[in-house]
DNA sequence: GCGCATTGAATGCACAAGCATTAAATGCAG
DNA sequence: CTGCATTTAATGCTTGTGCATTCAATGCGC
């Protein structure tokens, strides 16, 4: 029920109120699995995984706080703790960097690719599981 | 960027990837949005908010509390104190009902369907600004 | 009727997140 | 060069949330 989460060109009240809470619920269900098994499994909260996330894709494994910051949605405070905790588990180190040196370079550890390779399966298995179902409930791939 | 939401029927690991993230992008910034503009206008929090619409939608504005937990994503110990909040507030009441004395049944007062009606504007605004934009970029109703 | 598993809600506890503040480095005007 | 506003990150504090536990009421088998 409730798939109507972009159709709808008419946006009147109701049917704002009705796509608000198919994305929340979209969300929070998934948020909360993704969560959960990260941290089953690797012992990485969804914020800890998407920080290795954002500094793998990063061109060499590294970027400045602030830059994490933009790209990840999250309160500068939060970032700063998670990027701590995961620098306590040794996934990645914090240095500053000598341009600017207020600025903090963080970069990933070996140990930080390592776990973040490991886990990324797992995410992509909620992933799947969740956003997958709910386009195509059923059907597989093409002729 | 990034408008692919419920587009690609591909769904390869990546485009399931950039999904989750629009849709946690779309999410986490609705709600940020929300739970100040609902809590510096009308001293609420989202899940408050959220509870006081459930209830203004139910039969007589009262429904049970395990009814509410399955219709708002929250866990029953969060949603319990939302409650607990609210009743302290006195927007609403927490009464156990006569068929089982197990189950709370819970109540809309006055003050609360007052508070729910002032701080429902807020919340379609916050709604429009969010989702409108996001599908409409421009262009207005029909001829 | 009596015990026992089940269900419904509340509570102790731990933790992540946001806000406000603080501290340090930088940039810029004079 | 000096002083001041700005930027960057870290920290104190408060709060909301989830998990596990607890307590009460119910239902069921016997």
């Amino acid at each position: 029920m409730a798939r109507r989460t972009i159709k709808a060109g008419r946006a009147d009240d109701s049917a704002l109120v009705a796509d608000w809470r198919d994305i929340s619920a979209c969300y929070s269900s998934l948020r909360c699995d993704l969560d959960r098994e990260l941290d089953d499994h690797h012992g990485l909260g969804m914020s800890e995984f998407e920080v290795l996330d954002r500094l793998v894709e990063a061109p060499a494994g590294e970027c400045r706080m602030h830059t994490l910051g933009d790209a990840m949605y999250l309160s500068q405070s939060a970032l700063s703790r998670v990027v701590a905790r995961l620098e306590r588990e040794g996934l990645l180190v914090r240095d500053m960097c000598a341009d600017d040196r207020r600025s903090v370079r963080v970069r990933l550890t070996e140990a930080g690719a390592d776990r973040h390779e490991k886990a990324r399966p797992t995410q992509l298995a909620v992933l799947a599981r969740h956003l997958r179902e709910e386009r195509q409930p059923a059907g597989d791939g093409p002729a």
